[in-house]
DNA sequence: GTCTATAGGAGGATAGAC
DNA sequence: GTCTATCCTCCTATAGAC
């Protein structure tokens, strides 16, 4: 319904339902029944499912953008801003508790698919990596802040998995203090002096 | 073909195909085709594929307490077997990056599609859960083994799902090595008496 | 225990009226 | 730009012969 929006209102209903069900178990039905269009009319917007899926990604990646643009004005130092990062582990929760990380479960189905989006899908993780990337050296471990922006995103979707797994919330409360503290230990290092971090104290 | 371990090729084949290709996107034609024999056949055997499902995951969870025993026999310290676990990411890291950790991505499919079977599936990683936390506790860590048995599978986990959506080798081994030196730097700890430990020094 | 044949339904996609 | 009607394929599941 409602004229040229009706586009966005698909992709929207898909990318909430590629979400919580999944890409492959979420039909046209699924979308039409939310969008409140027929099916036949989908395609006027989109010739194959894979079309959406991709107009999901692209909805996606530019939703991940802002995000990490309000990050980076909202919060004043690349300690905070990754900060940010960490504590969306917290914001989520009930939502990863129940469907797990968008952006894993996303790259996981289409590698199984073996479906010619799924490099795309990676770019969401791209994203978040060269971001993460850029607050490391912005902290000061401009050589190794790939490495660390790599270590951080591990944990969170080691965290997302098995919160899905478990629905364990003193499990992800407890691995979030730990990221924290790995955070706050992570200090600006020359390649001259290494300096000694400690991680696993609790 | 071939009598009564039909039933076992079936398990066998669906064991494969869910992990490569998913459970939903797996077909009784697919099995069938691997197995030789009729999709009619199939429901001599299993009235259901939800019943598929239960065998496979059955398979899995003696397939995996058949591995736990061995690297119980054939690591001689607890810290050698919690070794053996985290170089499980090295021996399968083709596989790996292909199709991801055959326990969390099946834990996260099943949540996906709300299934009947997916707290089955989460048992998978109570095996782990459980065998890692006596293996701490052996170490000498009693009153936080459950708490380090759940840390070592998020890492796991976490490096299953980048290595899927990166397939970069270099970051397995480094985070392999990082989980190697997280654990060497795990000691024996009595309430009173804190240990420094060190994790991330690379 | 295995087969062929087929029911019954859902999904993606198309055609054409409005 | 949206709708209804329809095609075709694939899937799970069943029936019944061998």
């Amino acid at each position: 319904m409602a004229g040229a929006n009706t586009r966005q209102q698909i992709v929207e209903a898909a990318d909430r339902l590629f979400y919580e069900r999944g890409f492959e178990a979420t039909s046209f039905a699924d979308i039409a029944g939310i969008v409140g269009a027929s099916r036949g009319n989908f395609y006027y917007h989109f010739r194959t499912k894979d079309e959406i899926l991709g107009a999901v990604i692209a909805y996606r990646l530019s939703k991940t953008k802002e995000m990490l643009d309000g990050w980076e004005s909202s919060a004043e130092t690349p300690a905070k801003r990754i900060l940010s990062f960490i504590e969306l582990l917290l914001i989520n929760q009930t939502k990863i508790m129940a469907h797990g990380c968008p952006v894993g479960t996303l790259c996981n189905e289409l590698a199984k698919l073996d479906h010619v989006a799924k490099d795309d899908a990676a770019k969401l993780f791209n994203l978040f990596r060269d971001w993460l990337s850029g607050q490391f050296a912005a902290l000061g471990r401009g050589t190794d802040a790939d490495t660390l922006a790599m270590h951080i995103l591990m944990r969170s979707q080691g965290v997302a998995t098995l919160a899905t797994a478990f629905r364990d919330e003193a499990f992800v409360r407890r691995e979030v203090d730990e990221m924290r503290a790995w955070l706050a230990a992570q200090r600006p290092r020359l390649s001259e002096t290494p300096a000694p971090v400690s991680d696993y104290d609790s």
